[in-house]
DNA sequence: CTGTTAGCGCTTTCAA
DNA sequence: TTGAAAGCGCTAACAG
């Protein structure tokens, strides 16, 4: 009795064994599955059989080795806790997918080597894209560039790079507006305008809007985008650290831990004080006062990454500016409307 | 003038301009970038400076050719809204990052002909994990099987496929029991048993507490998991197509919607019905009356997915049964609790 | 319509 | 410590 065999030895047919099964050449095999060339329908037949017969899967590897190129798109992620993210990637696997592309996916929060990890990255897709808080060094995204095709999301197109983005000047100087026009003379910007051109470009709606009035802005209050980042910054509120009768917050995790916290604490919101957010995340919608916020097209603009990729792919040339998706506001209680 | 270089034109620098760059042997520029063999200090620094003049990108598939495996696992989930699934993602990812394992993710709901996307899935990953309701046929899955190593998560093992579950019967068990033992005697159970083994084996404990008690369980209301259904069936219980004084549902999603839908309605939750859910999602916690729910751990399952599918490449013999995980019991007010 | 054959770029013996 | 050379499995001319 000879060794067993592992019980997970994969049988291994390749387009020579099916070839062989088949009675025909491996190029005649490769014909019918790619569908190409015109094979005859009884040659064809006899090689379909063979090939379930056999259970033959292809080497993706060999293939890409033989064309030259992947058919896959890289995407590069901080994370996916949130809606935001996931529907990115959502939008950008569906493109991806009607592209026929497959979509490889790396999350940088979960990575203590991040350049070895987008260097791996560049080894087996044709392009990637990267989101612009995702924490790569320039330099790195830079030389990938150098190789492949990159889209940067929601971040500043440069260096030849280009950008998918949402709208966010015009949609926070509207929303700050509104909170403005609700008689509110103290709102502050919860965010910081240095994490990401995002959250800077939110900050320049919400000075622009009391510029418009004549009004003068409050000084920013810097803290990161987590819920638990607004619940310190509750406290400190409600210690008195802090004086307004308004919070535009950088985002809903920000907004929905700070209006609960003041709520816990007494505080009518939005009587005593309003509470707008970005995003517009599920839980914005069940809260009470419903939480007045942006709402941006996540999901396209995945799509439209993995298209400028697909595209960037077969040639095309980047373009200079970043193409821009329009965002939309969405009024409920929480700014003091009814 | 001739014809311009395409402005996309990739380099190209292979393993063989290196290694003519830095005056040695294609194998020497392998052994370096693999780091494996001793090689000479001096050698090694010409190599990596042509590597960086070159600005070489190594090419995955020739790689995968010659090593005869992909070092890319496959994740198959229907889709990423709501934190579920993001969640099983990231701790399949951050697993797998670990493992040096790339992640190539497929999504079932944007695709039309799932079949061919697993296939084509099979073709460049060295195995797979796929999610139980993925909604794949299961002579698909097992044909898959006889291919490479799949997991599948959240369902049956069968036919040689095992599967990683976080418990869910006894939890179920321990939830419907709290409700009863707070008095209610008209507990619905909401979402479709038939589903999914998830739904079936929540089902199976609400059952059995009810059989503890000597009670009997009402038939379950059949509805699918999503916000909509739950609205949909809020009205139809607001107009009295339903007696129940507690509804236990399958998943937050629907909890939440079933229960907000009550209170706009006027009614008293949970005075004049309680509800609790099962997910423990972020509007959860945010929601007044808070949601009591079941805490399951989501992310420690996407990472024991990784881990088996890894061991099974490895040649590690499947598992009979499912490798099950704990669950939580998490009581806020919504169940009758103060 | 089908077969032969030359690579695709990398890893890995085997010798030196 | 290094080099030569034989593949890995597939595609795509090129012939026939």
């Amino acid at each position: 009795m000879g060794k067993p065999a592992s019980p997970e030895a994969k049988p291994g047919a390749t387009i020579y064994s099916v070839a062989e099964h088949a009675g025909v050449s491996i190029a005649t095999v490769s014909r019918v599955l790619q569908g190409a060339a015109v094979v005859a329908e009884a040659t064809r037949q006899k090689v379909l059989t063979a090939v379930d017969a056999l259970g033959y899967v292809p080497l993706g590897a060999a293939r890409s080795l033989a064309v030259r190129h992947h058919e896959a798109h890289g995407l590069v992620l901080p994370e996916l806790s949130g809606p935001y993210y996931a529907e990115l990637l959502m939008g950008f696997e569906a493109r991806a997918a009607e592209l026929d592309q497959s979509v490889v996916l790396v999350l940088t929060d979960s990575r203590t080597d991040l350049v070895a990890a987008v260097r791996q990255l560049a080894t087996r897709v044709d392009a990637i894209a990267v989101f612009g808080s995702a924490a790569i060094p320039a330099d790195v995204v830079r030389s990938l560039r150098a190789k492949k095709p990159v889209v940067v999301i929601a971040g500043e197109p440069h260096d030849g790079i280009e950008a998918v983005v949402a709208e966010n000047v015009e949609s926070a100087r509207e929303l700050a507006g509104h909170v403005l026009d609700h008689g509110r003379r103290r709102v502050l910007f919860v965010g910081d305008p240095d994490s990401g051109s995002d959250v800077r470009n939110r900050h320049a709606g919400y000075v622009a809007a009391h510029r418009d009035r004549g009004l003068d802005a409050a000084e920013p209050v810097r803290v990161a985008l987590s819920e638990a980042d607004g619940a310190a910054f509750a406290r400190r509120l409600l210690a008195g650290e802090h004086e307004a009768d308004a919070l535009m917050c950088a985002n809903d995790e920000l907004a929905l831990s700070i209006m609960t916290a003041l709520q816990d604490a007494g505080r009518d919101v939005p009587g005593d004080v309003a509470v707008v957010g970005w995003d517009d995340v599920m839980t914005s919608r069940y809260v009470r006062p419903g939480l007045t916020t942006v709402r941006q097209p996540v999901h396209e603009l995945g799509a439209l990454a993995a298209s400028r990729l697909h595209e960037l792919v077969s040639g095309e040339p980047p373009r200079e500016d970043a193409q821009m998706l329009p965002t939309q506001l969405v009024v409920r209680g929480s700014c003091g409307c009814t």
